[in-house]
DNA sequence: AAGAGTCTGTTGCATTTGCAACATCTAGGA
DNA sequence: TCCTAGATGTTGCAAATGCAACAGACTCTT
């Protein structure tokens, strides 16, 4: 599936939901897209976008569906970096830093449409002058900025020193995300433990104390906030 | 101490040294500084420079010395997210977020002179019709992406499960930035502690063991790296 | 409806780690 | 020089966590 056959709605949308291209018209986005040389692939659920050491030049975006961005510990350990849900972008830190190898991995969630954007390109002006290079470059300083804003949040979720803490960091962040003490997490259970760097098992086991003892309550991936 | 009392070595220092000023004169550096409105300031060892939840709208220069970044929780644990030195910039990630309220302390780690400037300013352009505020942005882009970087790396070294895995994957980077298995670090065995977020005790416990397995050799600051 | 595979929860046990208390060493001031 | 404060190392003990193995629930396919 290529660019060329994306309907206009599409961009209309790219246009009001992803940051990277706030304040830029729907127009313009087809033709910086085209500047970008962008295409759009459709992966299945567990499906690897991109493998750790893969070449890297392209920033992904996420028209339909969901990632995870993943390490990998030579022990085969796994460890969830981040999720990202429709209309979030992946990989920009790395195209920007000029780092060509990626350290991450890259999996559908589910099944997914992913648009990817050959960003380097866009820092000098094309021929085609898209005059919205410029704001493109501030739109990605905002959004680096916003990203680097997350990564502090996961670091102060793993520098909690024990499990129930890592829990509760993490329950917090969704009860502010949701302004509800009630919402769902996109995270299985196993996935929860590679997100928190725990064992599976001893997350379990720690959920189960914290239902208990009536902190929380959960059923599979819904969470309620009790304390 | 005001910048106006600068001497014209320092900006060639900076234009040379510090990453935002990539590619830009020493003599528009001094014009962009006015623009910024910067002001110089001179922390003792240990002196507070910025307390989490204050008011935050300028990023900082370490001119001289060294400064933490860390978080507190509320049980009072310490934890130290980065250690910047002679040249490097912080806070501007919460300043491009446009987060007013800062969500770490930073404190000087020795006799320190800071720069700080009010980069919000920068984006708009001022009267005095800086020319290089486009440039400025896509440096900044380059610094936040660059961070978003070190960031990972010590999410990379939270995310190890054990004590001994946390010590060698902060071992290995310093050993890389260094080229050698030879070096020192920056931190003293408390502060080595909140940053792996670990018990000072248990730390020094596992230091000596892996010197009995002849793994690594330390003597205070100094470390040698075996295996 | 049956069966296979995956996900979640439970539990015993070994290991790791945090905690607290104390010893030793070092640096800097009185 | 002595004294004090801070930094580092050591150790016993309790608590937390990882690991492994298993049971039950759920999903999907046939």
């Amino acid at each position: 599936m290529h660019t060329a056959t994306l309907p206009n709605t599409v961009y209309d949308a790219l246009a009001k939901n992803v940051q990277l291209f706030k304040d830029i018209e729907p127009g313009e986005i087809r033709k910086m897209i085209g500047c970008l040389g962008a295409k759009s692939v459709y992966y299945k659920k567990n499906e690897i976008l991109l493998l750790t050491h893969d070449r890297l030049e392209s920033i992904g975006l996420v028209l339909e569906g969901s990632v995870l961005v993943t390490t990998e510990d030579f022990m085969g350990m796994r460890s969830i970096l981040s999720v990202v849900s429709q209309y979030g972008i992946f990989a920009e830190t790395f195209v920007c830093a000029n780092i060509s190898k990626s350290p991450v991995t890259i999996t559908a969630a589910e099944n997914s449409t992913i648009m990817w954007l050959k960003f380097p390109g866009m820092l000098k002006t094309c021929e085609k002058s898209c005059d919205f290079h410029t704001k493109l470059i501030e739109n990605m300083m905002n959004q680096l900025a916003e990203r680097n804003y997350q990564l502090h949040q996961k670091l102060e979720i793993l520098s909690q020193r024990s499990l129930r803490d890592r829990i509760l960091a993490y329950l917090h962040n969704h009860k502010l995300q949701n302004s509800s003490t009630s919402f769902s997490i996109p995270l299985s259970r196993n996935e929860l433990a590679d997100y928190l760097n725990v064992d599976r098992a001893a997350l379990s086991r720690e959920l189960s104390k914290m239902k208990d003892q009536g902190m929380i309550d959960y059923n599979m991936n819904r969470f309620k906030i009790l304390y």
